[in-house]
DNA sequence: TTAGGGTTAG
């Protein structure tokens, strides 16, 4: 029988839905419809790649490896588990290729021991599986054990690939290792090619170590062409590090894109920036990148940061698909600001909207913490409670601190003892932000025993920091121990421990962005654009 | 047919 060749072009995917009959299924080599499953994987369709698969699995009996490889790195945690389950049943899971494949998955989500126990497993490994144990432990927070692979890499005489020294320059840029960072700059240009992705890599490893120079270096000697991504490493670790000008300079070369624009709002957030902030937002009003929710979000949180709270909720109605994030930004930036009836309507909105967002803990901490700003006690309970019961969310030991606060401060020291008991039962360790919550609550209720029972549990998670040393002085003061209260300033004293100065951002960061960033900022505008603020401003 | 670079909330 002559089967029809399946080739993977643009129209290949409408194509195959006139074929999608038994016979096609049944017929077609497997190695081409596996081939289709992968297509639908990249082209982000996954549902049509999931029915695929099933009428795979029901209609064929010679389903590879290959059938399920493309599927797992876009499952959940539970369906990847459940694909390696029938990967072992269908004889189909060793091999370098699959066990790589679940070694990958297994470390995107976080479960670095299964994806070890892979690794284990093979019989053989190539470069291609030592690069992605090495990028698990870097996904999984272990850049110090990524390098030991590296090392290990080295005894086994594996050949380093390109691939390779990304994931190192990215572990030698999280452990801002400098001197190993160059040595594999030294390895890159010993390949003699212009690399993108690799320059991009260097990039953003010399501006996480602070050497923004050696980056603007590596930028401006490459000859080759420099794509999006490239400019956006610059721009972002040149505002990482303060280096406004040439940040601008870099995003006035090309048409930036959003994520450029988010790099830079990042920043105006972080130094309540609110002029640059404006200026950018216009800029973004007019490139039309207020369709992306991501730098909406941040364009948000950097007015919310700023105060200015009515244009936060400007910016959040503007926002076409809200995500989790976007209302949990926007509960915040009200209970941040005092307005705890705003946060809690916007939350019980968010539950109602019909839309398929779900809150998180995030967005739980930040309903709880409103609460707690704005004395909300009830409301805070319901909170509380609804985590778990509602959404399936166990608390973490923040929640608890931020609950043990909301009690602690409406005086009910029974409520305060009976939440740091539920938190005991259910397994979770006391954080020194829930000893400070218990200490302070203890402190309003003139409890003596459980604050002291508190203040050691504090002082032993951290016997040198001064601020605890000081909050368990002011509990002891409190209650009137003042033979306390001379004994730890006299431990402060022989320790040499001085409290640190509070911090406040208010009004300073206006001051920290001198007037030529704006004529900067201005170069990365369209000719016919002016500062003229629209929008929202 | 498995691995790599840029941007959001506590």
């Amino acid at each position: 029988m002559r089967v029809r060749p399946l080739t993977l072009t643009s129209n290949c995917l409408s194509h195959f839905h006139s074929l999608s009959d038994h016979h096609q299924l049944l017929h077609r080599p497997i190695s081409e419809l596996n081939s289709l499953i992968n297509s639908y994987v990249r082209r982000a369709q996954p549902i049509s790649a999931w029915n695929l698969f099933r009428s795979l699995r029901r209609l064929r009996s010679d389903i590879d490896a290959h059938t399920f490889t493309p599927l797992l790195r876009p499952s959940s945690p539970s369906l990847g588990k459940q694909f390696h389950a029938q990967m072992i049943r269908t004889g189909v899971d060793s091999g370098t290729v699959p066990k790589t494949a679940l070694l990958d998955m297994y470390s995107r989500h976080g479960s670095l021991d299964d994806s070890l126990k892979v690794f284990d497993e093979m019989l053989h490994r190539d470069v291609v599986a030592w690069n992605a144990l090495l990028s698990c432990f870097l996904r999984c927070g272990q850049p110090h054990e990524a390098i030991g692979v590296l090392r290990e890499m080295g005894r086994e005489n594996v050949e380093l690939s390109e691939f390779t020294l990304c994931s190192v320059l990215k572990s030698c840029a999280s452990l801002k290792a400098l001197e190993l960072g160059r040595q594999v700059h030294g390895l890159v240009v010993s390949l003699g090619r212009d690399l993108v992705v690799l320059s991009t890599a260097l990039i953003d490893f010399y501006c996480s170590v602070g050497c923004v120079d050696h980056a603007l270096n590596v930028f401006y000697s490459l000859n080759g062409w420099k794509d999006d991504m490239m400019h956006n490493s610059l721009v972002s670790g040149c505002i990482r590090n303060g280096r406004y000008g040439e940040a601008f300079k870099v995003m006035s070369l090309v048409k930036p894109n959003a994520v450029a624009f988010t790099s830079v709002l990042v920043s105006c957030s972080e130094k309540l920036d609110l002029v640059t902030g404006k200026q950018v937002h216009c800029v973004a009003v007019r490139r039309g990148f207020t369709f992306d929710t991501q730098l909406c979000n941040v364009l948000l949180d950097m007015y919310a940061k700023c105060g200015k709270i009515s244009l936060a909720r400007s910016v959040f109605d503007g926002i076409r698909r809200k995500d989790v994030i976007s209302w949990t930004c926007m509960i915040d930036a009200y209970g941040r600001n005092g307005c705890g009836k705003e946060a809690i309507e916007l939350f019980q909105s968010m539950r109602e909207d019909g839309s398929e967002v779900l809150p998180n803990s995030v967005t739980f901490l930040s309903v709880l913490s409103a609460c707690d700003h704005s004395g909300m006690v009830e409301e805070g309970k319901k909170c509380f409670n609804m985590m778990r019961e509602k959404y399936g969310i166990d608390p973490e030991p923040e929640h608890y601190a931020c609950f043990i606060d909301v009690l602690g401060r409406a005086g009910n020291i029974e409520e305060v003892w009976s939440a740091y008991q539920n938190m005991i039962q259910q397994g979770t360790k006391p954080t020194a932000g829930v000893w400070i919550a218990l200490l302070n609550a203890c402190s309003l209720s003139q409890d003596f025993e459980r604050g002291e029972f508190a203040a050691k549990h504090l002082l032993l998670l951290d016997p040198d920091k001064a601020s605890n040393i000081v909050l368990v002085s002011n509990f002891y003061a409190a209650i009137g121990r003042w033979d306390c209260v001379d004994e730890l300033r006299s431990i402060m004293r022989t320790k040499g421990l001085v409290k640190e100065a509070g911090n406040s951002w208010i009004g300073e960061g206006f001051n920290d962005m001198p007037g030529h960033y704006l004529l900067d900022c201005s170069a990365i505008q369209l000719e016919s654009e002016s500062l003229t603020p629209v929008g929202v401003i």
